[in-house]
DNA sequence: TTGAAAGCGCTAACAG
DNA sequence: CTGTTAGCGCTTTCAA
């Protein structure tokens, strides 16, 4: 492999020169630089990152942790959102994932210790709460899809969940719906209680009635080994006479959706028309291609992506003038089931 | 932050020493190590693994680069299973994605070079062909989910489709089915292709009929704006009297299985009584949701990542004996549909 | 505008 | 078993 000397003897400068010309500092005459640049192309000269890193104690690198991707797919989203924003950045991305293990994690921060790492973006895979002290790791590091439980001094990055089910329940209403039944995620978890807490606030800003028999889980069970039950519930509320029988479904996630979606056909319902059905998270293998396609309310997953890697740059240059932790908005994707 | 040197100076050996202990090196006396091993934990020293590299010339990191993660969600696990085993390695993830387009691919294996990359891993979301001279980047490579157009001697890992496809039908025809339809993928692709021939064999090897108008395209147009059609595709199949209808749809994948059990539903076919169903890709979000949860023969996604990993540190161990090109087995997911 | 010397933190090569 | 010397490829510092 051409070192910098190569270069530096081809094009008869010091490599100190080359150095210069490769990093475009200023003050080199055009021509000492056309001739650099000409070696450079000859000999194919690649500067070694490491090398400079040894020297400048900078890595341009930065890290992104990871907990169980693999249960959540488009969450896969909030990791090319990260990649655009760093590529952009002209840094690269260091990846691990902890797969969910405590000592697994403790072996990630090291090795991104061990890499001198610029600054870590730590991803959940689920919007919840998580133990966390800036102090014991000492690296810049912004949240993304969760927070540090009982602190707000450590940025992060969070889906809206309560402005997505406050809209999803206002959108409804304003295709004249009145009466809706919600069936909810798993209440265990936090993106529950924010979308219940939203739908009942939206409802009595409407002064709509909420009928506590039309709330019911689709999801039930501990975190990890949660059953289905959307399509029983959905069932139960749909099999009806229609005057007693909610017209809209307004659900936790798209997978309870799509299980509404199968009771209605069993029930030879048709959507919208007989009953709207709104999801939640707009995961596009089923929303886009469920029968028929899924109006949902989209987790900005791409956007938490980016924006937390904007973030952690502003933090590093020490520019950052938003609030440690930012919410974004879900937006409403409208196809045909409302 | 502390360096060797630190260490070295509070132990009070020299710096060498405790580069021996620090990489695990023999001929140390146990009380010299003991008394390193301290003076590191007092310190908290940890490596600097650029430094490091500059000396030995390897990196510990392995690059992967992937296109499109986005649009097949599953594939996420791809590359936990490269994680799992790069990880197990104690070696490093560099990650970066394309996004389809050809300079930015360019940009990343620079970008791996001058990060002196051990080795790339490249892996792409559609099983398919892609032009890859490994020439060009003179860096040992193994390709995921893809293969070298034209040329046999580029390590690649990929799905065997043909396998799956045939022991899906065998499956079907050994639970008593002879009517079979089945509902492809985009005659586009190269799986469909791979999976369609194995239906044919598989079917001519059980001496049962192919009917062509029990063949129909459950998706159709130019990759990358494909349209679903296979729920219409499976009501004209289904919405015959019984004895003119398939007993079992056998499906392109996932998605299209999907559709064929709202168009079962529709009309008021029983799954798996009236019509079994079986699909393809092992999408969990949706085999494990839909209602009747779906049998389904599973890409080996994870495996792959795994294997591929696998492969090129013999590769640069200089260990491999496998073939170049290895196929991975679809293992059938047993559900409620079949 | 350019170059020489020094040194970043580490390990290879050798000596003891 | 341990230490010394040199040097990896680069940038910093300072002088020319």
């Amino acid at each position: 492999m051409q070192t910098i000397k190569d270069v530096a003897a081809l094009a008869g400068v010091s490599d100190r020169t080359v150095s210069r010309v490769v990093n475009g500092e200023p003050n080199i005459s055009a021509k000492t630089r056309a001739r650099v640049e000409e070696a450079i192309a000859r000999l194919n000269y690649i500067p070694n990152l490491a090398a400079r890193m040894v020297r400048t104690n900078r890595s341009g690198v930065i890290g992104l942790i990871t907990d169980v991707v693999a249960t959540t797919p488009n969450s896969v989203d909030i990791i090319r959102g990260v990649q655009d924003r760093v590529s952009r950045a002209n840094l690269s991305l260091l990846i691990a994932n902890t797969s969910g293990a405590a000592g697994e994690e403790a072996r990630i921060w090291r090795t991104f210790q061990e890499h001198r790492i610029d600054g870590v973006l730590f991803a959940t895979m689920y919007h919840h709460a998580i133990t966390f002290d800036p102090a014991t790791h000492n690296m810049p590091t912004v949240l993304l899809n969760c927070f540090a439980a009982g602190r707000d001094d450590v940025p992060a990055i969070l889906p809206d969940d309560y402005q997505g089910s406050h809209a999803a329940t206002c959108h409804l209403i304003a295709q004249g719906h009145t009466r809706i039944a919600y069936v909810t995620l798993n209440p265990l978890i936090l993106a529950a209680e924010l979308r219940g807490a939203a739908f009942v606030d939206a409802m009595g800003q409407a002064g709509l009635p909420i009928r506590p028999d039309w709330i019911r889980p689709g999801i039930v069970g501990a975190v990890g080994e949660e059953v289905m039950c959307a399509y029983d519930a959905a069932r139960d509320l749909l099999a009806r006479p229609a005057e007693d029988r909610p017209t809209a479904l307004l659900t936790g996630n798209d997978e309870i959706a799509m299980q509404c979606l199968f009771a209605a056909a069993s029930l030879n319902l048709h959507v919208p028309d007989d009953i709207a059905v709104i999801g939640f998270d707009d995961f596009r293998i089923i929303s886009e291609q469920v029968v028929p396609p899924l109006t949902t309310m989209a987790l900005p997953y791409y956007e938490i992506g980016m924006r937390a890697a904007d973030k952690l740059f502003a933090i590093l240059a020490g520019t950052d003038d938003q609030p440690t932790i930012e919410r974004l908005a879900c937006p409403l994707v409208e196809r045909r089931t409302v």
